[in-house]
DNA sequence: TCGGAATAGTTAGGCGCCTTACGATCAGGC
DNA sequence: GCCTGATCGTAAGGCGCCTAACTATTCCGA
């Protein structure tokens, strides 16, 4: 999602705009740019730091699922679903993060269906080695933002989230 | 960019890794999960619409650009610009348009490296059984935020942005 | 008990975007 | 006039994620 307009049209260019198009609503569709053109910014921005570490968005998040509790071995599946992606990218994703020693697969115990995924310790360190900076980077960023701020940004999300159609099943 | 956690972890969660990791600012993560979260449920949104027109994103938003002034033709390099692409995605882009009869290719008069790009009139009919709907959605999806709701937000994200890395040149 | 349905992980192929490298053309200083 | 460098659009190849189809295993009702 890295694609967005790089201006956001100004805002006499979306009241003309709303002349030639009723149902354009001039100050949602400013707040709607301005949302997706600033966490589109975000993505970008911790994108690139990761990829400074040489690891993708979605190795990252699945370092970070599993670091939750070390010990605690994980199946692909679940992996899938919590990291938002299919059972096929999460396949690729292990597949390299343990091509670089980072995680192991192990056969579950009870179900010779399944794999289980466990962080090494070579994969902790590695993420020891990111996570203080990203942890930086994001209180960086929003450094700006008060107390009040932050909580009615999320109150602000919370209203939106309430208009999105649910996603699919 | 649709990669996220399915679930934001809870705020007591944040706290304790605020343990492990003097760096996390709790409250500066939560908001930033929210506002990512949303924001990737919002392209997500909006690209499945999208694509029920069978369209991408990146089409799509070359026709927006096109169609603020129909009748004059843009360069690719102006186009990639503008959509935030690189000109070779924009090649691509606009072959597909091309190829659907969407946009058409002219050889520009007075520079013979240079090729102008303009919307045909089914490209022009196509966009105009998109962009009802698409605003709609959005006007909708901003329904539950009020005149001030909405300012507040562009002022937050435009806090957010001050304090961006500047981009790559 | 046994045969169909569900679920595990993987493979194959596609799409969208990227970086890098290229040939063609224009612009400016000598 | 020309060489140098910038800029045009494009081609080739890579990465990340997707859907669809597959094999192996487990579950469950007749």
């Amino acid at each position: 999602m890295e694609l967005m307009l790089k201006e956001i049209p100004r805002y006499e260019c979306l009241l003309e705009g709303a002349r030639r198009y009723p149902e354009l609503d001039p100050s949602a569709m400013e707040a709607f740019l301005h949302l997706l053109r600033t966490s589109s910014d975000l993505f970008d921005t911790f994108g690139r730091m990761l990829a400074g570490h040489a690891i993708s968005k979605g190795r990252f998040v699945v370092l970070v699922l599993l670091n939750r509790d070390p010990e605690t071995p994980v199946s692909p599946a679940d992996l899938a679903d919590w990291a938002n992606v299919t059972r096929a990218t999460m396949t690729g994703l292990i597949d390299t993060l343990e091509r670089d020693g980072l995680v192991r697969r192990e056969n579950a115990p009870n179900d010779r269906r399944m794999m289980l995924v466990r962080i090494t310790a070579k994969g902790r360190k590695f993420l020891e080695g990111i996570l203080p900076e990203f942890f930086r980077g994001i209180a960086a960023v929003m450094g700006r933002l008060t107390t009040v701020d932050r909580k009615g940004l999320v109150g602000l999300m919370a209203k939106i989230q309430q208009n999105l159609p649910a996603r699919p099943e």
